[in-house]
DNA sequence: TCTGGGGTCCTAGGACCC
DNA sequence: TCTGGGGTCCTAGGACCC
């Protein structure tokens, strides 16, 4: 299955900093680091050039430590017009390489090469680096492998502007002795909970018990034993970037508050911003979910499932006000956060117009009599009953609305 | 090191249905 | 009536990644 599949994996290199040495030529070869927000207390490094990295600034790192560590570091605001911009050159550059292109973020994709008889692969690709450093001034590492786990663990080999190579065989000699935190979707958490296990090295982990593994992480716990015998059969999916399954905003505010109209301005905007984003992508969903911070770094999230699929502004902010208001237990916040999610294709979801909304279950009498006679004149399936579009707890709710080619054809 | 903001995937328990 | 098993949906939280 998938014998003999070329795959890279490319990541460009502090891809922001890389950025803004293009735009400003002064930059390159300085210690530059971009901040969320350079002038506030809470802003931190999201990313930062090699210059930089020498002197001990890494991401993360709160803007007063980095200015510690390194006194001649330029902290700039992020320019996510420009990223995207340079993000979109460097995607249409590869593609004229094959069309099975997986972005994956803004700086990295998957890319899996036609199989050329005769063709030196290396050689190709370090054309393709090439290329993405003459006409687009950015340097990426690159791995090459049969598949994308070890297609991403080879780009992390060498970096900045490296091309490493690993096939399946090298798996024993190269990823075995090390750590398993190194590992591609290992992070803290489960490389301390493998420990306890005793097991320690990826070698460890390619002949681990997988009963063990499967009581311990689930199904996660045999797809790392794969990986860490260099298998992965996952396919390079260019429609993924499409597949958006939830949209959010969150901010962490200027300062703890619990001031009541402040916070739900907040929300405001934050849901404001999550349905132009919606809006962009032609999205709607039917799961709201607020995120609550407080100042100890607890964290409560909130969600509810409604009926219809919804967008706009004000459907948001007064769910996630709801929500808020539910289950905020009065202690100062940190930051508030909104999302969107079980997303699809706004065209898709039925526009349900509500005719009827019931707090209770529906004993009322006319209202059933009105639904039998709708049902006898234009048949069944006219009406949705809200057992049907959702599952009301226990008792039979009424939300009942129709179709959106009934109103259509009948309002 | 007192920690941003955007996501995805997985799990576990409860409610509910047949 | 004290009682099975399979399956789905919803919610909350955790882990991970860039």
């Amino acid at each position: 299955m998938n014998k003999g599949r070329i795959i890279l994996h490319i990541d460009l290199n502090c891809f922001y900093a890389s950025v803004e040495q293009i735009y400003d030529a002064s930059l390159k070869g300085k210690p530059v680091a971009i901040a969320g927000n350079p002038k506030e207390r809470r802003g931190i490094i999201i990313t930062c050039s090699y210059e930089a990295r020498a002197s001990g600034v890494y991401t993360t790192m709160n803007v007063g430590e980095a200015r510690r560590k390194c006194p001649e570091l330029i902290v700039l605001p992020p320019n996510f017009e420009r990223y995207r911009a340079a993000s979109k050159s460097f995607f249409n550059l590869l593609k004229e390489y094959s069309d099975i292109l997986q972005p994956v973020s803004i700086d990295e994709g998957y890319l899996q090469l036609p199989i050329v008889e005769g063709q030196h692969v290396l050689q190709h690709v370090q054309h393709m680096q090439d290329r993405i450093w003459n006409e687009l001034q950015l340097p990426c590492s690159i791995g090459i492998a049969p598949n994308k786990f070890l297609a991403k663990m080879a780009s992390d080999m060498k970096k900045p502007m490296g091309i490493t190579v690993l096939r399946k065989r090298d798996v024993p000699a190269v990823l075995w002795p090390l750590n398993v935190i190194e590992m591609h979707g290992v992070g803290k958490s489960t490389a301390e909970k493998l420990g306890k296990l005793g097991i320690k090295t990826i070698g460890e982990l390619a002949v681990a018990d997988e009963y063990i593994l499967k009581q311990n992480f689930g199904i996660n716990g045999l797809r790392m034993k794969q990986k860490a015998n260099g298998e992965d059969d996952r396919p390079v999916d260019p429609e993924a970037i499409y597949d958006t399954k939830s949209v959010g905003n969150s901010t962490t505010l200027s300062r703890d508050t619990t001031d009541r109209d402040e916070l739900y301005k907040v929300i405001a905007t934050l849901s404001e911003k999550v349905a132009e984003r919606l809006k962009a992508k032609k999205l709607a969903g039917v799961t709201v979910s607020i995120m609550i911070r407080s100042a100890d770094w607890e964290t409560c999230t909130r969600s509810k499932s409604i009926n219809n699929a919804i967008h706009s502004k004000e459907d948001i902010v007064e769910h996630a006000w709801y929500l808020f208001n539910k289950h905020w237990d009065e202690e100062p916040v940190r930051l508030l956060g909104v999302t969107v999610s079980n997303v699809s294709d706004i065209k898709e979801t039925t526009q349900q117009l509500t005719l009827f909304n019931f707090e209770e279950h529906v004993k009322d009498e006319p209202i059933l009599k009105l639904v039998d006679q709708i049902e006898q004149k234009f048949g069944k399936g006219t009406i949705l009953r809200g057992s049907d579009i959702a599952k009301p707890a226990g008792k039979y709710q009424a939300n009942t609305s129709f179709s959106k080619d009934f109103w259509d054809e009948h309002k």
